[in-house]
DNA sequence: CTGAGATCCTGGGGGC
DNA sequence: TGCCCCCAGGATCTCA
């Protein structure tokens, strides 16, 4: 379910609510959702261990300890990363819990069971396949362009190549390609120049509105304490099948690209 | 290197 | 009300 701007959204929670405690103890309740390599125990690894950081890489939380290493976790479809406190009621679907020694907990809750919650060594490569961050330095037009040219592949399937950007989901794909008035289904390397500087330039503004809106709550999402986002009102394709284009009027189409839902305008994205 | 399709799961919603 | 089918913020694998 959430993708980068959700995502930090949650990572921002963290870092303001458990940086600096201490784990008490893990309690793992579907085994297949906590991960370590081979030879670790998960719950005795992390132990007396001390948060020292939260952040984001793509669409995975990072939680950094004491000790250098790392928590990372995969939320996928349906995972939510919830700040509790002492006697509030378990969510369901709580598959792992993170008991700090004041008592208060982050539980990890995942209906589908898709997601995962990771423990990295130090120095442990875990995202060397994971492409570039739309939000950063980094990702310049060139940079952009580069990724384009010589592919036949949707443009959208490429927005949604982790290992070409890191972040983009379907939501962000298809309001991107909105904003941009390109067809999801034309070939990257038909892209002109100016058609993907404005591709560029939208998938930067839309990823930034949706985390100053705290991300898109369609259904589920929501953030480590609870709230729901504010971007879903804002939307002008996702999950908006028949409604007016914003832009000129032409029902809102929905068709299937790379397995995946796409909705976008026939008439003014081109 | 592509793209397609299946897979991992549960739950909500629509149609009948 | 009940049942069946389709759909869902994702990623990884096999196969052609």
């Amino acid at each position: 379910m959430p993708e980068l701007p959700e995502v930090e959204t949650i990572a921002r929670g963290l870092a303001n609510t458990v940086v600096g405690k201490t784990i008490a103890s893990i309690e793992i309740r579907l085994p297949k959702m906590a991960v370590a390599p081979p030879g670790v125990d998960f719950a005795r690894a992390l132990r007396g261990e001390r948060i020292v950081g939260a952040g984001r890489r793509a669409k995975y939380v990072l939680l950094d300890l004491a000790s250098g290493r790392r928590l990372v976790t995969s939320l996928r479809m349906t995972g939510r990363l919830l700040v509790q406190r002492p006697g509030e009621a378990d969510f369901p679907g709580t598959h792992v819990v993170v008991h700090y020694t004041d008592a208060t907990r982050l539980s990890f809750a995942d209906v589908r069971t898709f997601g995962r919650m990771r423990l990295v060594e130090p120095g442990e490569e875990w995202d060397k396949s994971l492409g570039i961050e739309p939000i950063s330095a980094s990702f310049t037009p060139e940079a952009f362009i580069g990724m384009l040219s010589g592919r036949t592949t949707p443009i959208k399937t490429l927005l949604l190549d982790q290992h070409r950007i890191a972040g983009i989901g379907n939501i962000y794909a298809c309001e991107a390609l909105w904003e941009a008035g390109i067809k999801p289904g034309k070939p990257a390397k038909a892209l002109t120049k100016p058609a993907a500087r404005r591709l560029h330039h939208a998938i930067v503004d839309v990823l930034r509105r949706a985390i100053d809106m705290r991300g898109t709550s369609v259904d589920d999402y929501v953030d480590a304490e609870g709230m729901r986002g504010g971007f879903q009102n804002v939307l002008a394709v996702y999950g908006r099948l028949g409604q007016p284009c914003a832009r000129c009027n032409a029902p809102i189409v929905r068709t299937v690209m790379a397995q995946r839902g796409t909705w976008w305008c026939r008439s003014c994205q081109r």
